[in-house]
RNA sequence: CGCCGGGUAGAGCAGUGGCAGCUCGCGGGGCUCAUAAUCCCGAGGUCGGGGGUUCGAAUCCCCCCCCGGCAACCA
């Protein structure tokens, strides 16, 4: 039997429409799954929405929709900018599936069960206006912003997990990497946050109506973290398809931005101990971006809209550029030139013009055909391991080194001179064998991050004759 | 306040003790198979600031400044 690989992205709050930043993780995981699936493992996608809380709705209501509507519609908006980039995803779960909900009442039913679930009292600032509790992070001068006047300390019945119970299993676990936190720096940030000292946590809201009511106690809500932790597992059949679960269980990946490690790194895992289930192997926390050095956000208006890159460079380069341009584990900052420069730089320039010239020389030269079977004279072995590495900009730049070694083997070459010379027809053969060679090598690496490109490059090679054809990337 | 990152050529980044690198852009030259593409050469940095350890520091230690993140829900 084939080996598994169980990757997972977050799953996106519908509040917001899809931006640049989903997309760049789901395109991360994409990659991988792509990669593993041509490995022979056999892969498990999964990505989806997350769409209960207090947020949503009230977005709903000021768009005059039933909650249900509104999360139907905008997780909707999630699925096709997916589909549109070619995100080969096994399954797209909703929070609001009655699956989910099934399964995570079984979950949190079990805790309660068991013990390890008990009621408290929930402190906080609360906004008559807004009706709901605030932090203290969104008041303005000790004022709510929307409704001018400063909260009040109200308190309410909760329930909370006795976080502290799991705690010392938690950190083990993490210190001896049974659940592997990438890259390094996350994982001291996150044994950190045990030497600060971590309490117990509510895993209810009473005040919050569109949720999933409790088991035990239907006036309360899941508190939404909680249940969406818990899409990891309601998507492979926790609860409902046991042999589908032990298939999949535990993740190979969870995969996400660095601002939400602390609940995947001790919540999450402390929540399946408890429940008797096995960690995630690895959570691995890519960066974030900034636009002209300011976070990315609404209100700045600095929001790269994907469809707007992708109208721009079509999807192969947006998936190219998004990952090429920046170390995977680092924050990086884009500029309005850019992703332009990269994509006529390597896209057009390198790889493009190098399919033009190979192509067009094996036409013109070879009358359409690969005149040998040849090894390729470049050495792409390194590319292997920095993809599992989740180093794709690296993974990409040794690729793109060997695109500039093929370039630079043309010139040194000279094969239009060759042409002219029936005495130079066996080196000639030879050379654009290699070339051909190489770019079947190459194609392998390419495909988990350009699937349509790498299609069209192998189409181009096996056909019956090869033509010179449309430039694959035209210069913009 | 606390905790975690980051600050290296015009731009984006690599480099964790031994002559400061890569890509893009820029300047000059070559080639003509190719998408004004490609190939060669070059200019450009007191490695955020200050102090210390060391024969030697971008790299280790201390202090400071700036940017980002976490602290009950924006990738």
């Amino acid at each position: 039997m084939s080996k598994k690989f169980y990757i997972t992205t977050p799953i996106y709050y519908v509040n917001d429409k899809p931006h640049i930043g989903h997309l760049y993780t789901t395109i991360a995981a994409d990659v991988l799954a792509r990669y593993y699936r041509q490995n022979d493992y056999e892969v498990f996608f999964l990505t989806g929405t997350d769409e209960h809380g207090a947020k949503v709705a009230e977005s709903a209501k000021e768009s005059g929709l039933e909650p249900k509507a509104f999360t139907d519609q905008n997780s909707q908006l999630f699925r096709d900018i997916f589909k549109k980039l070619d995100i080969s995803l096994d399954y797209f779960i909703r929070t609001t599936d009655a699956r989910h909900e099934e399964s995570v009442k079984k979950f949190i039913q079990k805790l309660y069960d068991q013990g390890d679930i008990y009621e408290g009292k929930y402190e906080g600032l609360y906004c008559v206006g807004c009706e709901k509790f605030i932090t203290k992070k969104e008041l303005v001068n000790g004022h709510c912003p929307d409704h001018k006047k400063p909260p009040e300390n109200l308190t309410e019945k909760n329930y909370f997990f006795k976080l502290k119970k799991y705690l010392p299993e938690v950190e083990r676990l993490i210190i001896k990497d049974k659940i592997l936190i990438r890259p390094d720096s996350r994982k001291s940030e996150v044994l950190g946050f045990f030497k600060q000292g971590l309490d117990d946590f509510s895993v209810s809201r009473e005040k919050v109506e569109w949720g999933i009511p409790l088991p035990f106690d239907a006036k309360q809500k899941t508190y939404v973290w909680v249940e969406a932790l818990q899409n990891y597992i309601s998507a492979i059949g926790y609860g409902d398809n046991e042999k589908d679960f032990k298939k999949w269980w535990p993740a190979d990946v969870h995969l996400m931005a660095r601002d939400i490690i602390k609940f995947h790194c001790i919540y999450w895992p402390a929540l399946l101990i408890a429940s008797g289930l096995e960690v995630p192997k690895q959570v691995y926390s890519h960066g974030f971006f900034t636009v002209n050095n300011q976070k990315m956000s609404k209100s700045i208006g600095n929001v790269i809209d994907p469809y707007t890159m992708v109208e721009q460079f079509g999807v192969d380069a947006t998936r190219y550029l998004l990952l090429s341009q920046f170390p995977f584990s680092q924050d990086g900052d884009i500029k309005a030139s850019l992703f332009k420069e990269k994509y006529n730089a390597d896209l057009a320039n390198n790889l493009g013009n190098l399919l033009s010239r190979v192509f067009n020389m094996l036409e013109k030269y070879c009358d359409g055909k690969i005149p040998q079977q040849v090894a390729s004279p470049i050495y792409l072995a390194p590319v292997r391991e920095l993809i599992e590495n989740l180093k794709f900009n690296e993974a990409l730049r040794e690729m793109w080194q060997a695109i500039d070694k093929a370039n630079k083997i043309i010139d040194e070459n000279k094969p239009w001179q060759m042409a002219k010379d029936a005495s130079n027809r066996k080196k000639l053969d030879e050379i654009l064998s290699q070339l051909a060679s190489f770019l079947l090598e190459l194609v392998v690496y390419i495909r988990p991050f350009m699937p349509s490109t790498a299609a069209t490059i192998v189409g181009s090679l096996e056909s019956e004759k090869i033509t010179k054809g449309e430039p694959l990337f035209m210069r913009i």
